[in-house]
DNA sequence: ATTATATACTGGTATAGACCATGTTGCAAG
DNA sequence: CTTGCAACATGGTCTATACCAGTATATAAT
């Protein structure tokens, strides 16, 4: 395997974790003995261990030994999903308008965001997005062009995410969303049919995919007045 | 000093990020530099450095370098914490102003939230908060009388979550969170130093306690530019 | 001037040892 | 039996060194 050795040591110790070799509140064999069993130095075991406390798959306490975390409901978080779920679990008719569509060149930003190689290029779409045919949102989503390779543009403009999953067994693993607030532009005012001005709730999101591959980086601009953003943590 | 060596340098070099000795985009001497500079072996300069990236302050890129990163005021999904906690997580002073500190019987809406009998009070007070003096948030926080019985103004206002935990062992357990976006009020802009009808950032939280009792309930109004909400999902 | 290539430099990974402070345990003294 | 203490185990910190895979830059070839 090319991965580094912690990683495969924590990867290891994960997976003996979840195959029931130790349960919550085990104590796992101190740090000298892991590291003679995977025949490495202590500090590259420390890393795999740190990895996993990190992931509050373990706890550490100096003296007494290393031992099974109570898991969280971290993971119970309710599912990446996209505006077709969305809505549809709040009772509306989802609909979107397209207002540009293009293969290009990413943006600095945007490469950065999707860890793209210099030469790749990417799709780019803006679209407005209606909730019983209310304007809700303006959004940008930006897609390397090797994820929806062989899709057709209806399939990922109505939804991406169900297309994904259901064309290419692509599923969608965690997120990473930024939310801010603003004000309208001239332009998206226009699309949203509100003033210039007005209160919007700016969200920028990547998404990624299970092996911990971005996929998708989207700007969402919402209605203020219109929309709610309802977490649990 | 007692506390390890890499800690030290970790607030040596921030203390020297924040006196301007470099500034945010700005590239800071290479670790086997540094190394030289502090006296010590990389190894123990590279632990300085992985906090620091970990609170968001540096940002590492192989073959480039070591960067001070674009900080900004924004608030990671990590646990349940408390304004306290979220500054100081962010390298900032956390103050605030109480505007108003009544015992009352709690609205309809309070009452519902926080699954109250008809008799019970509440505490409700509003304030604004502050990161390094600059004014942060203004909130409303709804608290039932015997949640904070016994504890002080001080102790309530300045970190009731610290103070519930020292004091009571009370620990929230999750939260529900709704954010939407709005426009400044005049009175709240004159709190939050901004103009009427700036943007801002809604958020209503109810927190619980581990044993799912409701035992806050805070609206608070973020300035939008100052402020960025983090969360994963 | 442009383009290829070699070289130096960067952070990332890994080793084998060392000492420390704290928690645990077993044994001796009461 | 309980108490106190010494020995041991454990994670935390630190050193000095080595090699790797990317990045940047100076140099050479075109």
């Amino acid at each position: 395997m090319g991965s580094p050795v912690y990683i495969q040591i924590h990867n290891e110790i994960k997976k003996a974790i979840e195959a029931g070799k130790w349960s919550v509140g085990d104590r796992i064999p101190s740090e000298r003995e892991l590291a003679v069993q995977f025949h490495v130095s202590r500090m590259t075991l420390r890393q795999a261990i740190q990895t996993l406390v990190e992931e509050g798959i373990l706890e550490r306490f100096v003296g007494s030994g290393t031992f099974v975390a109570n898991q969280k409901v971290q993971e119970k978080m309710s599912g990446v999903t996209g505006f077709t779920d969305l809505m549809l679990a709040q009772g509306k008719k989802p609909s979107s308008k397209t207002i540009s569509y293009h293969v290009m060149s990413p943006s600095l930003s945007e490469s950065e965001k999707l860890e793209l190689k210099d030469d790749t290029q990417v799709l780019r779409m803006e679209r407005v997005r209606y909730g019983d045919d209310v304007p809700i949102s303006f959004e940008v989503a930006t897609i390397p062009l090797e994820i929806v390779d062989g899709l057709s543009k209806q399939e990922v403009s109505e939804s991406l995410y169900r297309t994904l999953e259901t064309k290419k067994g692509l599923v969608p693993g965690h997120a990473k969303q930024m939310v801010s607030a603003s004000s309208a532009s001239e332009r998206i005012a226009e699309f949203l049919d509100i003033k210039r001005g007005d209160a919007i709730l700016r969200l920028r999101q990547i998404s990624y995919l299970q092996d911990g591959r971005p996929f998708e980086y989207v700007r969402t601009q919402y209605v203020g007045e219109r929309f709610e953003f309802v977490l649990e943590k």
